[in-house]
Parts: C-alpha cells; structure tokens; sequence
DNA sequence: GGGTAAACGAGACGGTACGTCAAGTCTTAGG
DNA sequence: CCTAAGACTTGACGTACCGTCTCGTTTACCC
C-alpha cells in the first residue's frame, strides 16, 4: 500500500548501500545469479565463494552474512530459477499424464541449467548429512510432491483404486529415471519411460 | 662406506625408502588405506592429499607419481575392498534371488563402508564428467553386472521368457533402490524391498 | 500512541537520540573513555573504531561524524585526562624542582594510563607525518612548556644565569629520560634522575 | 671456494622453487627489499604482508613460513641494511670523535631509509612489549654498544676518568638526540650537536 | 504546541588485508 | 629409479575492520 515514496527516483540508477531495515534485493540477486552462472559454466569445483562475489560485484562479507556456505547459495539459486509453476499439467488422463510428467522430469533433470544444478546439490547431499536434511526440506519434498501428482490425480478420479500406496507406487517409476541421471549416466530417452509407464500400468491389471 | 651404518636394524622397523627396480607396495598400500579411513571418520571433505600423505606415512610427490587425484586413490581404495566375490548366491529361484540380492544392495549402499565410498564416489561423478566415466568403467559397469545376475539366471533356467530386456527390468528393480539412498535418504527397508520384487513378479503374470 | 511510553523512564537511563542544535555530550565522553579503555585493556592494535563505537555504546557514524581518525580520539581523549593541572610545584628551589619534575615526568610517561596513550601518539607520530604534527600542536608543546617551568623559574629568581637557553638545556634533562622510555625500556630510577640532575648543576659551575 | 657445484647452469635464469635441504635465498633478499622499499614509499601503514608479498614475487605462504609479522621482516631488512661497518671512525680525540658520533647518528636515524625503518621498529616496540624485547635484543643493543664506542675509546685512552660511567653519561648524550628525532621533531643540527658536547665536556672539568 | 532538521542508534554495503589451508610442482639426499 | 622430506607458487578460505551509505527515531529549538 505504501511504496510511493520512492517512484520520483529513477530507479535503475539507485545503488544499494545498506539501510538498517532490510538488505540488498541487488546483491542478492547477483550473488544468485552469479552462482547458477558459475556452476553452469566452470562446473561444481569453480563455485567459489571468491568467485561469487566478484561475478555479483558485490564485497564478500555480504555473501557470508545471508549464506552459510555456497551449496546454500546453490539452493536458494535453485529455489528461485522454480519460482514458476512446474505442476504438471493435468490431461484428465493418467496414461498421458504419466508420460508427460516422466518426459518433463528426465528433461529436466538432464538437460536444463536447474537440473545441473540440482544434481550438484544432490552430490553434495551425500558428503554431507546436515545439508542433505536442509536440502530435503527445501527443495526435494516439494518435488517429491509434484512427482506424486500424476498418480494423486487418478486416484481422486478413480482410474486407480483409493488403497494404492502412492507414495511407493511413485517411487517405482521415479526411481529408475533418477537412477539413468545419476548413476548410469545413459540417456533417458522415450523407450524407457514408456517402458516405466508400461509395466506399471500393465501391473496394475 | 656407510652402509654398515644400518646393519643392526631390526627387519620389522625398515622402511622402504625407494629402490631402482619397481614402486613400494608399503606406500601403495598405506596410501588406499589412510584414504578409505580419512573418509569414514572425517567425511569427503576431511579426505586431502596432504592427508592421505600424512597418516600414510608417505611424500606427497609420491601419492602424486601414482594417482591423478583423490577420487582416483579411492577409486582404487574401493576396488581393493571389493577383491572378495560379491556374486550374489543362486538359490535357483527367482523370487529368492532377487530379494537377498536386493536387500544385499541396500545394506551394501547404505550400511558399510565400502557403500559410503561408493556413494562419495557417485556424487563426485555428477560434478566431473570425466571422472565420471572413469569410474562408470572401473566400478560401475562391474556393479550393474553383478545386478542383472538374478534375471539373467532365471532366464537361463526358464523361469523368465528369453526375450525379457533383463537390463531394463534390473533397472526399474534397483533404480528405487538408488533412488533412496541417493535422493531421498529414507531407510531401505524390508516392506520396501518386497513390494518392489512382489510388482515385479506380479507384473510378469 | 506510543509517545507515552518513555514518559515514565528514570532520567539516569534515558540515552540521548539526537537533537537539531548540538551534539551529545554523553555520546563524547563514552566514545573518550571507551578509547582509553581498550587502549589499556589491549593495546594499541586492540583499539578499532568498531571496538570503540560498540564499547561506547554508540554508532559507527557518531564517531566518524566527530573524529578523522582513532589517533584523533585518543589526542582528545588525553587531552581529557590532563584537565587537572600538572603545573609543577614551585618550592622555590632549583634542585628540589628539577629532582621533582623529573621524577613526575617519568612517572607519568611509563606508570600511568595517560602515559600509555602519550606513547602510543608518540608512537603513530612516527608513521604519519601529518598527525604527528597535530599531536605536536595540541599535546606536545604543552608539555614542553610545562618542563622547561623548572629553569625558567631559577632564571626568574636568579638562580641561573639570564641568557641561559632554556629550551635547549631542558632538552638535555628530559631527553635521556624519554630515551629511556621510548627507546631502551630501562626504567627510569631515582640514581638516574639524580645523575641527570648533578652532571646539571655541576656543569653550571 | 665450493659453488662450482652450479657452474655450469646459468644462474641468472635458474630460480629456485624449495627443496628440502634449505630456503630460497632469493625469495628472502626479496622479501627485505620489498619491506624497506614499501616502507620507504608508502610509510608504515603502506607495509603489509600481501604488499610484500606482491612486490617480492612471492607467495604470501612462503612470508608466513619464515617470518612472524611484517616487523619482523623490517627488523631483519634493517639488519641486513647494517651489515656494513658501522664503526666510528677513531680520531684518537674525543672531542672529535664525540661530535662526527653524533652528527652521524643524527643523519642516520633523521635522513637516510634504514633511519625511517629504525623509527617504525621503535615505534612498534611502544605498541607490542614482545616485539619491544626482541627488537632491543636484536638491534638496540648493538646500537647502544657503537654509542658507548667514543667514551669507551677516550677512557682507554686515559682522555676520561676510569671510574666512569660510561652508560649513564652516553645516554645523556644520545638521549636529546633520540628526543628531539622521536619527540619533538625539531632539526638536529650543528649548533644542537655542539651544545650537547660542549655541555658534556665542561661538566668534566 | 506543533513542525522540523540535526544528531542519533543501527547496520548493510563494497572493500582490503589478515592468517590458514590445501593443491600441485620442483629440488634434493639417500637407499 | 623410487622414496621421504619439504620449500615453492597459487588461490580460496572465513574473519575483522575499514569508511560510506541509508534508514527511521529522537529531541531541542523556533515559529
């Protein structure tokens, strides 16, 4: 409701310096920026701190004083390049459904600069049990979540019994992709996830 | 003219400083050691060159002579630990087969040591492609190999259609398996176990 | 509506917050004290106008809207401990002045607080031309004014020559006290003192 | 005699890069040169480990591997800048020897760059008791024994009482010196010089 | 008695230098 | 030739202060 007091001043030419009662939304910004760009470009290992704060332009004090350590900066970078609606969609149909939601997933995980990106975190998750809980909590629960959706949705509209466990039954077909990504490294391509979908629903007759 | 000087020590206490015909299996043996500890008591990050080379007891020109990196030492580390056969036993029937193993992979992946190498190992795949396919042909492959036993015999004995993608179906079996451990982190336990080889076995019907 | 709140505050814990017509005398004297303070407790390096400005219970801008420098605070904050007058006592008599003064004088400069903070300044001098020029203006000629007292007296009653050169027969009494001070750490004793003051004298006859 | 060992590689190209049997000589004359040039350039202030470090070519772990502080390195730059005799010239007169003495010692600590760095270090020691003793060990004491030289000589040579106190009476000379260099910063010139002898030198008769 | 502008607290900002750690390279002496 | 030892350059770490800059509050004077 308030916020007039600023509009005379043209906002592009403002810098932040600091103020008592909030921090910079320029610095971070940057420094997020600067992160996502520095993984897509030197990888995980060219993710520094120093790094960071020279790309953003900005001092490193401030990147220490928001962030505890750059896999932090990773997350919230994460966080915010999904601030967009990534509910899939909803075709009334669990068969299209699945395959839409399994295509996107691969692609995304594989292919997208926020998949690389949370595939770095996911690394990091395993050296690290402390980051792997703030990881999960912040990032992968809401994904499990919307990987849960294709198979919520056809229960509410009855394709599938009311007693399926979700949950496990998502696992199965989530699973093996993740797996290709990380793991193997083979491609995800349209044969496997129909062949995922396929033996799932061929499972449930 | 001083050769005498070392005369009276005992055998035991001698070590090996260098000789002209070949590299000192004490060093490389105290190197895959101290590397493999380092990481179970201080976790990836605690595992560094200078301190393999310290608790080993080594120079670090000669950890760098023989290993291109850290990963590269536990690589090594890894395989020595695995020189026991982790065939899976056959008990000559499917079912059997395919839950010992199963929950074998689980226990091995998450409770012991050699998984806890592994997994640092495959997280460091996701931030170097290089090593990454280093190590899929060193370790991996051998791993996959291994999984696809059960199917493999149980198409040999008939039990299982010879036209069965033994690869894929392994796959969608150990991919929930990864997929917890890796991702998730929750526990692998024996509900899950079963209900993944129960869909398994149930979709074949 | 909120107005009312401090009405019922204790003067005593009141705290200044400004005013368009002067500063706050309070805001001074903590920022002096607390200056002193860490100058004793921790040296000169310990003493940062972060240090102070917390200490004082004041904010960073305060103290540099008031002094260029810490060297500048700690002028001030001198000056302040010398508001008591350090004129010598007058007994009328040359010896007993000149043994006095130089006692005092080497009491000062190496047992007292104020002492510490004139040798940190004599010290900073050393590194900075422009302070020490400033430190000269404001504290050091007082203080030389004050030593030669004890000769100019004894011209005044006759118990030196007139055309005696004050100034440079000071120097020669106070300098190899300061020496001692400043440069070889030896205490400043009563032999010493009585030395001075004899080869003094004895030279005047 | 020995150094025919590097004959044969052209020295000017070699640069050493450690080994284990002993430090970079060129790495420590650089360090020193860079210390007295900073210092000499930019003042005290202007003197920090990096500056060094950067000036010198050298790596800023190889400066903390042998020295404890930047005034350790002045101290041992200014011990380096000593290594010439330093020796008073004897004219067999102590009247002679008394006023070329001083005149040098004026010039020295006043005008020349080993001067300027003599006075940091006295300045450091009023800063940092630790620092005051090892400076005084290493540099004082050897300065004090070349003040004592004239005296000492005139002594020997029966020009001055044996019982006297030669200490005490070259601090009541040097004394006004350091005093109006460290102090007040006035000129010591000619007239200064001459006072102090002729003083020194009446008060014997 | 209410408006107003200087001084205040708080603290975020871009920086510089600190002192430490590990990486990876190079040199030497000795078995 | 291989080893242990260790000095070297490089570069990131995380911390402490620097001096500058808002910001919103406080308060004494002046209308």
């Amino acid at each position: 409701m308030t916020g007039a007091a600023h509009t005379a001043r043209p906002e592009s030419t403002r810098r932040h310096h600091g103020n008592r009662y909030g921090r910079s939304e320029q610095a971070r910004r940057a420094v997020l920026e600067a992160a996502d760009d520095l993984l897509v470009e030197k990888g995980f290992a060219g993710v520094t701190i120093e790094g960071i704060a020279a790309r953003a332009g900005v001092a490193k004090q401030t990147v220490y004083r928001w962030w505890k350590s750059k896999t932090d900066i990773l997350v919230e970078a994460f966080l915010q390049d999904l601030t967009e609606d990534l509910t899939p969609p909803d075709h009334g149909d669990l068969d299209r459904d699945l395959r839409t939601h399994l295509r996107w997933l691969a692609f995304f995980l594989g292919r997208t600069d926020a998949g690389a990106v949370f595939r770095a975190l996911i690394a990091q998750a395993q050296h690290d049990p402390a980051f792997a809980a703030d990881f999960r909590a912040r990032c992968l629960d809401r994904q499990r979540a919307v990987d849960r959706l294709p198979l919520e949705r056809a229960v509410r509209r009855g394709e599938l019994p009311a007693d399926l466990d979700v949950a496990a039954e998502t696992e199965r077909l989530v699973g093996p992709v993740y797996y290709r990504i990380l793991v193997t490294g083979e491609p995800v391509d349209e044969d496997f996830i129909d062949g995922l979908v396929d033996a799932f629903l061929g499972g449930l007759r």
